[in-house]
DNA sequence: GCTATGCCGTTTTTT
DNA sequence: ACGGCATAGC
């Protein structure tokens, strides 16, 4: 295949700043440590590098490639796999940076590897060669469809007429549920009906009937050619174990495989590495401490079991920390002491700089955004700390929203990592879906969606009309014929003309040259649906722009649904300002693996550190301790937690303790800090390490009902 | 029967 | 500002 989809990595333009080094640290060069070094040159045997938050772990790697590449293994037989694509970037951004050498190091995340290799391999060993690619919500879809068509769809009841006509309804999980089972079960391999009675008790009982939805669910994969991210990870290890020549050929492609941030794969990615690595010639790199990915499948047991695996594994561990100074390091360890897992080591530090972390206490949401800016802003302008260098990190994107607001009313310049995609824009979707359509006619998904833009047209007619199409091998005209009410016919009537002729138009149409040709019909549908159309005109503008960047069709589909670029906001500045120096607004998550000299974690409250959700199962509430300390292990000179007293955002629900301080927040973990209180006027002063005093659960729907009081905003202490 | 509309309660984290 | 759900309307 002459030109495989581009990987996105290997294309990205680098930025001035991502080649800057940051202030302070260690340069990438000169002098490793004793256990850095001896993993560098480590020989061809397995090798676990258990390396702790901020031991220079993804640059012992980065110079292990080079090592490698300096005992003449060739560049472009080295695969650098990590599981987020931040980490891929910044994995293969340094290893360029250190060696030119390693410019041709194949690298990316699972997903994108697999795909890769899919393409290039997968018509040899019988899969489809034209598959498209589904994200997430395209997956939803698609089990909700199935869902309806297996009569799930009605709020049901159980089957059987005993059930007690005083109980509640026993509802069926929704889509966006089922995938998550669906998608669990398969990333991890266990039966069905283990994940519900550990996640979601109340569903036990449908056990069977989910069972039969992902049948379904699969063959409707299977029938319109589509993959979902699961089938990249899942057809790759099919590829690799089956017998026959392709598994050879692939392996034979990659002399070394390394792998980074090895505590966030799941099983069937530890299956991958096992069919891909025979050889033992892996290393992998990881934090048991760090693990914050179980909610997908991701599991310690990779780390620990690594060594079981693979006969002969050397292990090495990094403790020493060169990223933050002493009491933030000190903090962080106490943190991460209480948890109720025996992590396998003690980080420590040569530092005896710094000050202590601070915990500030404020009256509620409005007072701790403007503590925050305030803060920062200072930081920024009296001790020159870059914009660049301060993050404030969130649980998840919509604790943010009040930061955001206030940011921009002040015009200071942000940007936000995670949260609302580009591509989960409903607007983008609906384009989309017509270039899908052209590469894929029986791309259910996408006709779903299409045909329930049309006015008349709702779940009932669009099923119809998919059976129909169907009947008709996919012909867009066979639309035409259909009974329906007249309404409806008359816009399936100009989709299937539509659709056929940018089928059957004078070849070589680019993909941007497509997109304009499908707006000609869109951008009506969108001036009459929304209120206000123009952000939404602009971000198809925007996707017209990308589009450009592509040659075919095939290969802008493949690169959106694995590089989908960040949010809307982030493209519309992104172009054109690469030296624009600003904040940093991110989840945890995506801050895995960066750092910054000063690192705001509002919310340290009980509900959100941990989430409420999680906060009955033990295991859960684990991984939320192992955030806050991921959060905190990010910053180098600043650490500031922010505790609002009164929180009662209604989006949240009922039943919680707002106000509380983190539980992970204990009496000598705030020993170790510095307690900030705000006076009327904004004014800090700072009173060392007194244990707040206990405060009882707030109840939420007690005080939303207006039966009581919220708690005294004063912190006597 | 099917679609459009208005109201309610709800938001984890990533590929 | 979004999805699910009930109800009104074709």
């Amino acid at each position: 295949m002459a030109s495989l989809p581009p990987d996105g990595l290997h294309l990205r333009t680098l930025r001035p700043r991502d080649l800057a080094p940051a202030p302070d640290r260690a340069p990438e060069g000169p002098a490793l440590n004793a256990a850095q070094a001896a993993a560098a040159a480590h020989g061809d045997g397995p090798l676990l590098i258990v390396a702790g938050a901020g031991s220079g772990k993804t640059r012992t790697l980065v110079h292990r490639v080079a090592a490698l590449v300096d005992r003449g293994v060739a560049p472009e037989r080295i695969l650098l796999l990590t599981f987020t694509r931040r980490a891929a970037q910044e994995m293969l951004d340094r290893a360029e940076r250190l060696a030119g050498a390693a410019r041709r190091v194949h690298g990316g995340t699972f997903h994108g590897i697999a795909h890769r290799i899919l393409r290039r391999f997968g018509p040899a060993a019988g899969l489809p060669r034209d598959f498209s690619i589904m994200d997430a919500s395209d997956a939803a879809d698609l089990m909700g469809i199935a869902r309806t068509a297996l009569g799930y769809g009605e709020p049901t009841r159980r089957r059987g007429a005993d059930e007690e006509p005083t109980g509640p309804a026993r509802r069926f999980p929704r889509a966006e549920t089922c995938l998550t089972l669906y998608s669990r079960q398969v990333n991890t391999d266990r039966p069905v009906y283990d994940l519900l009675e550990e996640g979601w008790p109340h569903f036990a009982e449908w056990a069977g009937d989910l069972e039969q939805l992902f049948v379904d669910y699969v063959r409707r994969k299977t029938d319109a050619n589509l993959l979902d991210y699961d089938d990249l990870l899942l057809s790759l290890a099919l590829l690799l174990e089956q017998g026959g020549d392709v598994g050879d050929r692939i392996r034979a492609e990659y002399d070394h495989v390394l792998v980074d941030e090895y505590q966030d794969t799941n099983p069937l990615q530890a299956r991958i590495l096992r069919a891909l690595c025979p050889h033992g010639r892996l290393t992998v790199v990881g934090d048991d401490a760090q693990s914050i990915y179980a909610f997908r499948g991701a599991t310690i047991h990779n780390i620990m079991q690594f060594p079981a695996q693979f006969a002969d594994t050397t292990i090495i561990t990094l403790e020493q920390n060169y990223r933050s100074s002493a009491p933030i390091l000190h903090t962080s360890n106490t943190l991460i002491s209480r948890a109720t897992i025996r992590y396998t080591k003690q980080l420590w530090t040569d530092r005896t700089d710094g000050e202590l972390p601070w915990l500030v206490t404020v009256r509620d949401e409005r007072e701790q955004t403007r503590f925050i800016v305030d803060r920062l802003l200072e930081l920024h302008e009296t001790e020159g700390v870059p914009l660049r260098e301060i993050a404030v990190l969130v649980r998840a994107g919509y604790l943010s929203a009040d930061l955001e607001v206030e940011l921009a009313n002040r015009r200071i310049p942000y940007e936000k990592w995670g949260g609302l995609k580009f591509l989960e824009a409903a607007h983008i979707k609906d384009v989309l879906a017509f270039l899908r359509l052209l590469e894929n006619p029986q791309d259910e998904v996408s006709w779903f969606r299409l045909l329930r833009l049309l006015p008349g047209v709702g779940d009932r007619t669009a099923r119809t009309a998919i059976e129909t199409l169907a009947a008709h091998a996919w012909q867009p005209l066979a639309l035409t014929g259909l009974r329906v009410s007249t309404r409806a016919a008359a816009g399936l009537t100009a989709l299937g003309a539509l659709l056929e002729g940018l089928r059957t138009a004078p070849r070589a149409a680019v993909p941007s040259e497509e997109i304009q040709l499908v707006r000609r019909f869109y951008d009506r549908v969108l001036m009459e649906t929304y209120d206000d159309p123009q952000p939404r005109l602009a971000d198809l503008d925007q996707l017209t722009v990308i589009a450009s960047g592509y040659a075919t069709r095939t290969e802008l589909l493949a690169a959106l649904a694995l590089e989908p670029p960040a949010a809307t906001q982030d493209l519309a500045v992104g172009a054109d300002d690469e030296d624009t120096d600003a904040l940093i607004i991110s989840t945890v998550h995506s801050a895995k693996g960066r750092e910054w000299d000063a690192v705001f974690v509002p919310w340290t409250v009980d509900g959100v550190y941990p989430m409420a959700r999680s906060a009955n199962q033990d295991e859960a509430v684990e991984e939320e301790r192992r955030l806050l300390y991921v959060a905190m292990t990010r910053a180098r000179h600043h650490l500031c937690l922010v505790h609002p007293l009164q929180s009662f955002p209604t989006r949240m629900s009922a039943d919680y303790s707002y106000g509380q301080l983190s539980r992970f927040l204990d009496d000598g973990v705030r020993r170790t800090m510095q307690r900030v209180t705000l006076g009327p006027d904004g004014s800090l002063s700072a009173a060392p390490l007194a244990p707040l005093p206990p405060r009882p659960p707030v109840d939420l729907r007690a005080l939303l009902r207006g039966r009581v009081g919220l708690p005294a905003p004063d912190d006597p202490r």
